[in-house]
DNA sequence: CACTTCCTCAACCAATCGGTTGAATACGAC
DNA sequence: GTCGTATTCAACCGATTGGTTGAGGAAGTG
């Protein structure tokens, strides 16, 4: 296995599937096991089972032994992290995009201002 | 919600490669042309040019058109989209955290604590 | 006009992904 | 031990991905 990926590269991958996303919803609400979360998807068992593993190896989720089943845990770390990296550049742009908007609006006031192309919102 | 849901997957799917999340990272600072963006970079000016579309299509990015430049923006909207996401999920189990460690604070006090099988709470 | 710059499109290739089916493992019950 | 349940492993397949090279479009300059 190439451990040498980073973990927001496979965090951000894992969540990048509506299944596995929904694995994660499931999981936010309880600990389940492999069959618990397969059951409401029109998949094989080892679809999911993949799936889970790919969450696992994401750091989105653990795995412990309870008899025959290994129920899956939601981790908040992993969630976190992405979290914090995208937070960090949103808050960068609305802040730069703030600052335009602010010096635009500074320039257009006095002065007769030709059509001034605002942020291009709907 | 079912519409995001296929831009949700292609966010977090750009978001899955470095090469693209540095890209988000360098568009934060400034808008950049196609060049400017592969300047850091030894892949070709192509490879860039599919990873900005990519972006594009993901709805991170919008290109404008100044001369021959296509110059970069940076979007808070789908960034915005992923952290509510994230966020909804990270703090529903961060919660659940908090209410099991509760209780087991507080089951734990005066009596010994049998291994104690919690099951589905559904 | 030709020339240069910036960028995209098209074809190709190896690697990875999401799914399948079939076999194998791990555990508890009988 | 055998049986049943829960889960994973292995092999395969079609689609997608990230990279390449080569050609070409779009716009400003001499």
């Amino acid at each position: 296995m190439e451990q040498s990926a980073d973990l927001l590269d496979r965090a951000f991958a894992a969540l990048a599937d509506a299944t596995r996303r929904g694995l994660v919803a499931r999981l936010a609400v309880s600990d389940a096991t492999v069959s618990e979360l397969a059951e409401p998807y029109d998949v094989s068992l080892q679809a999911i089972s993949k799936h889970v593993k790919v969450l696992e190896e994401a750091g989105l989720v653990t795995r412990s032994r309870d008899a025959q089943r290994r129920p899956v845990h939601l981790k908040a770390e992993a969630l976190d992290l992405m979290s914090t990296w995208i937070d960090r550049y949103r808050i960068e742009v609305e802040e730069r995009h703030r600052r335009l908007d602010d010096l635009l609006a500074r320039t257009a006031g006095p002065e007769d201002q030709p059509p001034c192309r605002k942020k291009d919102q709907t």
